[in-house]
DNA sequence: TCTGGGGTCCTAGGACCC
DNA sequence: TCTGGGGTCCTAGGACCC
């Protein structure tokens, strides 16, 4: 037992309702929801709010009575501000092990083998540097997989007498069974829903009756990631720690409007917008894309209208990386696909199919005069660089208009930590 | 009636995660 | 009135190749 890998998870508690209470520490002991973009659903919520039973998800208009009579707090999602609290959060804890990979904006795993230091005392004072460095309260899970170690954290969550930190390999063989009775199979990290509902109908419910069920059957009905988590229940880890992220697949940018669009150039500006976040997430990755799919689509909860959905993708010969190639294709391909007399509610882009290596010219195209390959490139840096120095000074004409499709922000808090006039003031 | 075998690549859809 | 956004991986099926 003792010289196998320890993964230990580190999951900060309600992040972004913490985040929000570091600037504000009158909301200390009070509830607070954080609304996704648009204010449109619940996505984080304090354990206050959970008490009052505001579900994950939920549609804003719907617990609106409920966040009223109760006095709860309210925000408008604040990325900027949480983006840049994780990045503080995550070098603390890679502090604290060599082998560190980020799973998310508010998770990591660490791995723990041959560390010359007591485990509890060593995560006790991961806990305590962190919550007195950035304000943010976690806790951590122990164990010998990653699944383990999710399970951990759940426990370490849990039950306030561990002081936020739990290994379940402590738990002798028969603890261990009655934890996994007490948990949905559905809680499982990696068994969703759907797989919950075709295991539930064999008779499967609990995390304990997947772990004493036979390994073929799982991997009939779940494949292959389903035998993974079946065999890290049983301390075989399966699902290795990635320090490097694996390069990306792909880039997408959508948002739903803050008022439906029926009109071209409402819609294309929307689109530049998004198509420049896109371009700038594309080049400080150092990407290129060779396929860019264009989509727009009313809405689907609207039943008296028929939900329309238009798409294109369209392929390249030379992968591209510049603003002033994407913005008009993208332009190109939302003429192609728009149809007027419809509301649309949502839109986006993804850039696909990307490539390091974007100094392949296409063998076919014609004056490929080398001046003005050089002088294109020269624009597009300078005014990189001119809108990194100057925040976003220079914009295409097509992204200037009514602004309608600006998403609502009714609560944002400041971004006290990356934007100068947003500053804490005391 | 009987109709090979092995492989790649691409796409769409489904499932999962936060 | 009002329902998020951004990712990954797997699988099945079709097209195509020799």
């Amino acid at each position: 037992m003792s010289n196998r890998t320890k993964f230990a998870l580190i999951d900060c508690n309600n992040f972004y309702a913490s985040c929000e209470r570091v600037f504000e520490p009158k909301l200390e002991g009070k509830p607070i929801v954080v609304l996704s973009n648009n204010d449109g659903c619940i996505i984080a919520r304090s354990n206050e709010a959970k008490a009052l039973g505001i579900k994950m998800g939920a549609p804003f208009f719907k617990v609106k009575n409920l966040v009223a009579k109760n006095n709860v707090v309210v925000k408008s999602s604040n990325y900027p501000l949480y983006g840049d609290m994780s990045s503080r959060v995550m070098k603390i804890i890679g502090e604290y092990s060599p082998v560190q990979e980020i799973y998310s904006i508010d998770e990591s795993f660490i791995e723990l083998e041959r560390l010359p230091f007591n485990l509890m005392s060593h995560m006790q004072s991961l806990r305590q540097r962190v919550k007195s460095w950035t304000g943010i309260p976690v806790c951590v899970g122990i164990g010998s997989t990653k699944v383990l170690a999710k399970l951990a954290n759940r426990i370490a969550k849990k039950y306030s007498r561990f002081n936020g930190i739990f290994d379940i390999d402590d738990l002798p063989y028969d603890r261990y069974c009655k934890l996994l009775q007490s948990i949905e199979v559905g809680d499982l990290w990696g068994v969703g829903s759907q797989s919950a509902k075709k295991l539930n109908r064999i008779g499967i419910h609990t995390s304990y009756d997947f772990y004493k069920a036979d390994v073929g059957i799982i991997e009939t009905l779940l494949g292959v990631n389903g035998k993974k988590v079946y065999q890290e229940l049983y301390g075989n880890s399966c699902i290795p720690i990635e320090v490097i992220p694996p390069t990306r697949q792909q880039i997408v940018s959508s948002r739903s409007f803050g008022s439906d669009l029926k009109d071209f150039d409402e819609l294309n500006q929307a689109l530049t917008n998004l198509t420049r976040k896109a371009v700038n997430k594309l080049n400080n990755h150092k990407l290129a894309t060779t396929t860019i799919t264009v989509f727009i689509y009313t809405n689907p909860h609207k039943k008296d209208k028929p939900y329309v959905h238009l798409s294109k993708t369209v392929g390249m010969t030379s992968a591209i990386q510049d603003e002033s190639q994407i913005i008009p294709l993208v332009a190109q391909i939302l003429r192609l696909i728009y149809k007027p007399g419809h509301s649309f509610y949502k839109g986006g882009l993804v850039l696909a199919n990307l490539t390091k290596d974007y100094q392949q010219q296409d063998l076919f195209s014609v004056n490929q005069n080398p001046k003005i390959e050089s002088f294109k490139l020269q624009k597009s840096n300078t005014i990189r660089g001119v809108n990194k120095k100057f925040k976003e000074s220079i914009k295409y004409a097509s992204e200037l208009g009514n602004n309608r499709w600006l998403p609502r922000a009714e609560f944002r808090s400041n971004r006290y930590t990356t934007n100068w006039s947003e500053l804490l003031i005391i």
